[in-house]
DNA sequence: CTAGACCCTTGATACAGGTCCAGAGTCAAG
DNA sequence: CTTGACTCTGGACCTGTATCAAGGGTCTAG
């Protein structure tokens, strides 16, 4: 089913779009397993790290760290403590995302108010927005 | 109504807060202007150069970075444009939080439903965070 | 065979926003 | 005067996530 075919660090980066550096990158930080080389010293991989690269920028683009991601692949790996690992990271995930939108959206309150504040002319005395953050003038 | 007490670099630090090594990072960032010094080349501050770190710190709060916090401060100080030039940086903040927000909401949606969907256990083949990132087993 | 595209390693560089250190000088209290 | 806390400078270092360069070897199409 799965083509064993040799594929070179430039195919790879091409498929997963990621750049070849970064794929070098990623397996100095133990992102990636050591490929076989071929004896001119080419790295040479098949499809499975094709697949491994997606899943580690959507891993990304979920907002893990790569040192989650890490994580994720090592438990992914694991067939005892494996999946409940993974779930468990995810909803940690999940938990941090909402506190950083609560968080963004207390900020967003305090900003949306001192502009809406905020003639947008006069002296800087009279901005609220200065005010608030604790100056008149230097 | 204010003292004129000379303030050294430690006293400054601690009512407003931040490191010592912080306060000359800013002042070497022109973030704070450089201060007196005695002739023994201490540091000498009032107590605006506190106003002025709280104001770094609340911008930083707010998700200013150091470069926008240098700018609010330079239009803080230019009676003509100043105002309205502060508005208009407070507005594009409050933009740029507005889609962190619905990008995170995105994203949160998204995992959330991979989170409900897992069962927490069984094997790697069945989860479908793990599916979802595109792997199967390695 | 050759040209040009590709790949190798090592190490430097970048960004933000600091933090830490060594070695030396200064200040204030007792 | 001594002691201990404070400050000075200059520069190295940190995290995270790459990106780039130099100098060389390899592969493949024509």
């Amino acid at each position: 089913m799965t083509t064993q075919s040799a594929l070179t660090i430039g195919r790879i980066a091409q498929s997963a779009g990621v750049a070849i550096d970064t794929i070098r990158f990623y397996e100095r930080e133990g992102l990636l397993p050591e490929p076989r080389r071929r004896p001119s010293g080419y790295r040479e991989y098949d499809q499975s790290a094709v697949s491994r690269l997606r899943f580690i920028r959507r891993a990304k683009d979920l907002g893990f760290t790569l040192e989650e991601i890490r994580e994720l692949l090592a438990l992914s790996a694991d067939r005892h403590v494996g999946v409940e690992g993974v779930r468990e990271r995810a909803a940690a995930r999940l938990r941090a995302i909402d506190d950083r939108i609560a968080e963004l959206q207390r900020v967003r309150a305090g900003l949306a108010e001192l502009v809406d504040a905020c003639p947008g002319h006069g002296a800087p005395e009279d901005c609220p927005i200065l005010k608030a953050l604790g100056e008149t003038t230097p």
